[in-house]
DNA sequence: GCCGTTTTCGGCCCGACTGTTTTCAGTCG
């Protein structure tokens, strides 16, 4: 089994003990156990191996005994028990909004209701209502409720690249308003989770009401959700949910802290905020006695950066908000320092009209010049891709023709190198041979073809492009496709070895289809001492601003400039790729 | 079931909203 089956076994374990009732911190113990398994970079198999199941966060001996019976057996009879108590149909019952463990125990205890079907058959016969608890209100709730979740194709997650520009846009009419004093994009959005659920927006004001009224009547808006005068909701037309919430300035810092996440984080922080004798909500920090009872008056925090100094931890910056770590580091004073966009020097994957883009080379240089780039490389697909028009050799190195020629009209201040991204084939030969590489400034060798090869194979196609000598980068190393594509099945920890071995860079590819790598896997490699790039992979001019997708997933990975090839100067880059072979 | 800047036992974040209730339980984030 998989790391991520392996979580979702144990939220699994979590929902039927919720069923049946059981202590909240126990459920809670699996829960965090499931969420830190699945941002587990290494394989759980590796760590059972060398005895290291126990340095994951929220993961104890019984625990670590549980995922060792499933690597060993496949799976676990714990779970078994409990799956044999409880219908799979009761459990499901928990995806409906508003049904939790104790409407669902209810349904199936008192009207032997065991399937989302009979629980809609038995809303519309008007069997709800009279349940102890339930009304005619409650019943129509969960009847919408069910056809809501029936519209939702499955649980899908819109693309951060998708979410962010929306929440930009609708957020920049918001703050057109007069008494609009503060504005800011929260939740997930601003932690830059590849996906994102629905948007949290946070708006500063004195006079809420002209800006919530702007706000349910905003062109983009399907359906009005709730409309009160702090907090509305709605749903857009393509689906998804933003939740507005309006506050006085004084308690900006407080609100945006709780709003921004992520629960673990913020369960983290209210705990530290508990041994300082404060409790902290989105309103205030209040002094509490030992009971939790308040003794004092309420402190405000006008900026974010004070809620942290009031229990003296350094501002901790969003990406890292995740419960991974940065509650500890910022303890020790060992944050990192992440990098910017404006530390981006180069951009070093994209494609123009020689091959599937849409801009010449001398339109990709201007657009990326202006961008303040320094330098790019120009990386065209090889002759296999045939869908994408790749290059034949003989039309490779008449590209090398042209772009030497555009290189000298825009140097020496800004420089176009020639390389390419060459296909790495289904047998796992490189679709280009080394003496026509050679001549190549810069390479780059991708995954994209048989991305369903049995993972000894592809694992070991992958790491043969990784010790040719004249590959400089991976691209987008998983080939993983946002929302609805997983990554290869590579055993990344052999990757990242060979990588490390061969001082090749590994690639976050800044499409936000892609991101990839993902956040884990960067800070893992990066700690392995593998140098990594971010790159637009752009097809046109404007696929060049998507790099700052790129920026927020490596800062999510804790990446610092210096750990980019792309920060690098230009000497220092040269000198890496000549040493490179 | 996990965890330790008082602790290896006894804690475990906090509030809004809703609907059903006469003061609260359940759900959600």
């Amino acid at each position: 089994m998989t790391n991520r089956e392996i979580a979702d076994l144990f939220d699994r374990v979590a929902d039927m003990l919720q069923i049946k009732g059981e202590i909240i911190h126990r459920i809670m113990a699996y829960r965090n156990a499931a969420e830190a398994i699945r941002e587990q970079p290494r394989d759980l198999r590796a760590m059972a191996a060398s005895n290291e199941l126990g340095t994951i966060p929220h993961v104890g001996k019984i625990i670590a005994e549980k995922i060792t019976e499933i690597l060993e057996t496949g799976e676990l009879r714990f779970y078994n028990e409990l799956a044999e108590e409880i219908p799979a149909g009761v459990i499901d019952m928990l995806r409906i909004n508003g049904v939790g463990p104790k409407k669902a125990k209810l349904f199936w205890d008192a009207a032997r209701i065991t399937t989302i079907e009979s629980l809609e058959a038995a809303a519309r016969a008007g069997k709800l209502r009279d349940l102890p608890g339930m009304g005619a209100k409650s019943e129509a709730k969960i009847l919408e409720s069910i056809d809501a979740f029936k519209r939702r194709a499955s649980d899908t997650r819109m693309p951060l690249g998708v979410a962010l520009p929306a929440a930009e846009a609708i957020l920049s009419r918001l703050m057109q308003i007069p008494g609009a004093l503060k504005g800011e994009i929260a939740g997930s959005i601003r932690r830059a989770r590849p996906t994102i659920g629905d948007i949290d927006l946070l708006i500063a004001s004195r006079d809420p009401q002209p800006i919530m009224d702007a706000f349910v009547a905003d062109e983009s808006v399907a359906r009005i959700l709730g409309h009160g005068s702090t907090k509305s909701a709605v749903e857009l037309q393509n689906g998804l949910q933003v939740d507005l919430r309006i506050l006085a300035p004084e308690r900006w810092g407080t609100a945006l802290q709780y709003f921004s996440g992520s629960q673990g984080h913020n369960i983290r922080v209210r705990e530290i905020a508990l041994e300082h004798g404060l409790s902290l909500n989105e309103h205030a920090l209040t002094p509490v006695n030992k009971s939790g009872e308040p003794v004092g008056e309420e402190i405000l925090c006008a900026e974010e950066n004070e809620v942290y100094a009031r229990i003296g931890l350094p501002w901790i910056p969003p990406e890292l908000r995740e419960d991974q770590g940065e509650i500890e580091a910022a303890r020790l004073g060992k944050l990192p320092t992440l990098i910017q966009l404006g530390d981006l020097h180069a951009d070093l994957h994209m494609h123009t009209v020689w091959s599937d883009g849409k801009g010449t080379v001398r339109e990709m240089a201007a657009a990326a010049r202006a961008r303040g780039r320094r330098w790019i490389v120009i990386t065209d697909h090889s002759r296999s891709a045939a869908v994408a028009n790749g290059l034949s050799i003989e039309r490779l190195m008449a590209q090398q023709q042209e772009i030497r020629q555009v290189d000298a009209e825009f140097a020496p201040d800004f420089r176009i190198f020639h390389g390419s991204e060459v296909e790495i084939k289904a047998d796992g030969d490189l679709d280009f041979p080394d003496e026509v590489l050679a001549q190549l400034d810069f390479v780059i060798a991708s995954l994209h073809v048989s991305l369903r090869q049995p993972r000894e194979q592809i694992t070991e196609r992958l790491i043969r492009a990784i010790r040719n000598p004249y590959i400089d980068l991976i691209g987008h190393p998983r080939g993983q496709l946002i929302p609805e594509r997983d990554g290869a099945d590579l055993d990344m920890d052999a990757v990242f070895e060979a990588a490390a071995a061969s001082g090749i860079a590994l690639e976050i590819n800044a499409n936000p289809e892609r991101l990839d790598l993902e956040a884990r896997y960067a800070r893992r490699a990066a700690q392995l001492g593998i140098p990594l790039a971010i790159d637009s992979d752009a097809h046109s001019i404007h696929n060049m601003d998507l790099l700052r997708y790129g920026v927020m997933t490596a800062r999510r990975g804790w990446i610092e400039p210096q750990q980019v090839i792309n920060t690098w100067s230009l000497e220092q880059f040269m000198d890496w790729v000549k040493r490179r072979g």
